[in-house]
DNA sequence: TTTTTAATGTACCTATAGGTACGAAATAAC
DNA sequence: GTTATTTCGTACCTATAGGTACATTAAAAA
């Protein structure tokens, strides 16, 4: 329980580093990490900009500081369900139900600030890319490392692991797009349904229709 | 050949407003829309800043229009494929042909304006977004169509119909978002061919694999 | 030639972005 | 108390964004 290694010396410090982490995700997250300035994370926080500076170093160290929160709070634990030890199935309706969690019972936005930041990698500075470029060779390990000991069980498909990989993360990011443009989560789930059901093998050329949620498509 | 209908009164216009349009698609297409100011075009074009809002009333408007030229460039191109009266198959493997495209050779920039647009929409004017949300519902609507055309030839898979379309239009998502992260074309068309085929009826539960492509997979 | 019309572009406006200089304040050590 | 140390936040900086006021110019019409 060392909440202080150090005793300090100095004036003591006051500026809430967590808080402004949690609000600048919320922020990032629901407004896009373009839409949001480091006045607008001051004004939401009480923190004053030079003291943001001196935590963050800049709006770089900020937003990347953050995308390390968020991989511990979304990434990882998409993750966790891939190196749980569970039919191939089973990980795939746990992959299915993680990403159609209902957002507004969790209070957490919609989408996926992982994917808008890969979509908007363009806009953000050099340490962000970096480290989300990290994130993204994890996940695709990770469903690599999944594909593998899938492959193993002799319950995957016959397609390249790779390729599998590729895929898999391109239904993640059309999820989440179609989760922010407004397509109800039992659409979006049906879709992966359809989608990662062709992964395991010897399902028939559409994957288990399960409930039906197929009459409301797109507004 | 009515050049000008109107032999016109005052001074003559210089603006050229189809290389205006040009370059700003050409630039909103390569560094995403948020990222080119008037300005930049301004200086590009060598048209001066109140000729391009005398041209397009705003921001909002040439950024409508951009999207404009672009579906007739680029969207309605993919869906008169989906038109052509052939097998699902075939019409899939053009779909494939069209979205893998090598862009050096054609001399335009990687991705899809209309899927970074639709990844940007909270940075765009009321206009555009309006414009986007109609192309989107014309794609959507054509990729319905074409997927009912098939029904009822007998060669689409046991899908709903909006589910399929929704399915579809994440793959064309997924493989621009890919060529933009730098993932080769032949890998995309593969992904493309394992997600797409299993949308025919009867195909194994992997699709035909086509030439090998699975050996290089992401950087 | 003078007038009317319609386009031109220089030079400006306001707002906001990221970022910082610097004196004041709060603590521990002396 | 005084000093050393560390953090504080007001007030500022520069750059650039979208957008426009207005005097000027080039044509057709009178």
């Amino acid at each position: 329980m060392n909440e202080k290694p150090t005793p300090a010396r100095g004036r003591p410090k006051t500026l809430g580093r967590d808080q402004v982490l949690q609000v600048a995700l919320i922020q990032y997250w629901s407004k896009g990490p373009a839409d949001v300035s480091i006045n607008d994370i001051c004004t939401l926080t009480g923190a004053s900009k030079p003291g943001v500076y001196r935590e963050f170093g800049s709006d770089d160290g900020l937003k990347s500081s953050v995308l390390e929160t968020y991989r511990g709070l979304a990434i990882q634990p998409l993750m966790d369900i891939l190196e749980k030890d569970q039919s191939t199935t089973d990980t795939i309706d746990a992959l299915i139900g993680f990403i159609t969690q209902d957002r507004d019972a969790l209070g957490v936005p919609l989408g996926c600030l992982f994917v808008t930041m890969r979509a908007h990698s363009q806009q953000l500075g050099a340490v962000t890319r970096k480290k989300l470029d990290e994130v993204r060779h994890d996940l695709l390990n990770s469903y690599e490392a999944w594909t593998e000991r899938s492959k193993s069980r002799g319950e995957f498909a016959d397609i390249p692991t790779n390729i599998a990989a590729l895929f898999i993360d391109a239904q993640h990011g059309g999820a989440m797009r179609m989760q922010r443009e407004g397509v109800p989560n039992d659409i979006i789930a049906t879709v992966l349904r359809t989608a990662l059901g062709m992964l395991v093998l010897g399902a028939g050329s559409a994957g288990h229709p399960g409930e039906d949620a197929s009459k409301n498509g797109h507004s």
